[in-house]
DNA sequence: ATAGTAATTGAAAACTGTTTTCAACTGTAT
DNA sequence: ATACAGTTGAAAACAGTTTTCAATTACTAT
């Protein structure tokens, strides 16, 4: 079990939510899986493990998740996707507008704009969304 | 009229496409609106001068709009909107957590990151999408 | 260990936003 | 004016997501 399943685990329990199969099932399947999933791919992988599971737990596990902020959710091009969060994973993406794959960036660099914000306008930042969106290099040349 | 709005209505007529009632509302709903706007709310609006206007119809039209390039569509948190592509009109915003209140700004300046990013994937890249998200000024004595 | 309780589950139904189908209509070129 | 391809609106179809509800289950206190 990776430490980032170890400690979203510790964080369900701690604030009282049930561990039960499919919990875990869904968190283990997100967790072996470094990149962004539906909701229907990542059922497609928790049924191999909890054949009984429903989509409807997939989808209530990961609210639950996100609420919690332990995982990313993240839409683009009317899909929705998640992420299991782990630790010092600020990062952004990158989304081809054609094929709709994502790349994640670290790196943003944007502690200059946002003291600049934050003088001109009084906001106390919380923090920011960064994604840019453009062909990959397989969809250049199409159409 | 405004610049933009005109030089659309002749860019449909030069690719050979109709230029029905519909679409001329359609057009100047959007082009009135500064901000993105999703389909059904510009179908609340283009009811006003059309009123048997079909939301079906306004997809239509903004799904060919976006094929041509003339207005850029966006989705964020699950939801679709459309923005009339105007010269000039780059700007993000900057979001209050606890109000909701939206202050726009401009000057992101991700000129450099760009470059570096398309340099290390290879993405050509159209554009992107900053939001800043904190506390507005009066909201930060709360809870 | 056992019983009690609230949280959780799965199936089905409901819902939302979007797309397709199709017959009627209309802008444009002739 | 006519003809034709493009366009429209209503309804149906569709995909993804959310809600409802009765049955089940994990956890707590005993």
């Amino acid at each position: 079990m990776s430490t980032a399943e170890r400690s979203t685990l510790a964080a369900l329990r701690q604030r009282g939510h049930k561990l039960t199969p499919q919990r875990r099932a869904v968190l283990r399947a997100i967790a072996g899986s470094h990149d962004h999933v539906t909701p229907a791919e990542l059922h497609r992988r928790v049924r191999e493990e909890q054949p009984r599971i429903g989509l409807v737990t997939v989808y209530r596990t990961l609210e639950l998740m996100a609420e919690m902020g332990l995982v990313c959710e993240l839409n683009s091009g009317g899909h929705r996707s998640y992420l299991l969060r782990r630790p010092a994973a600020h990062h952004h993406h990158l989304i081809c507008s054609a094929c709709g794959r994502v790349v994640d960036f670290t790196g943003c660099d944007l502690g200059g704009l946002e003291r600049r914000l934050s003088a001109e306008t009084g906001f106390r930042m919380e923090g920011h969304l960064l994604e840019f969106r453009g062909r990959c290099p397989q969809c250049q040349g199409l159409k």
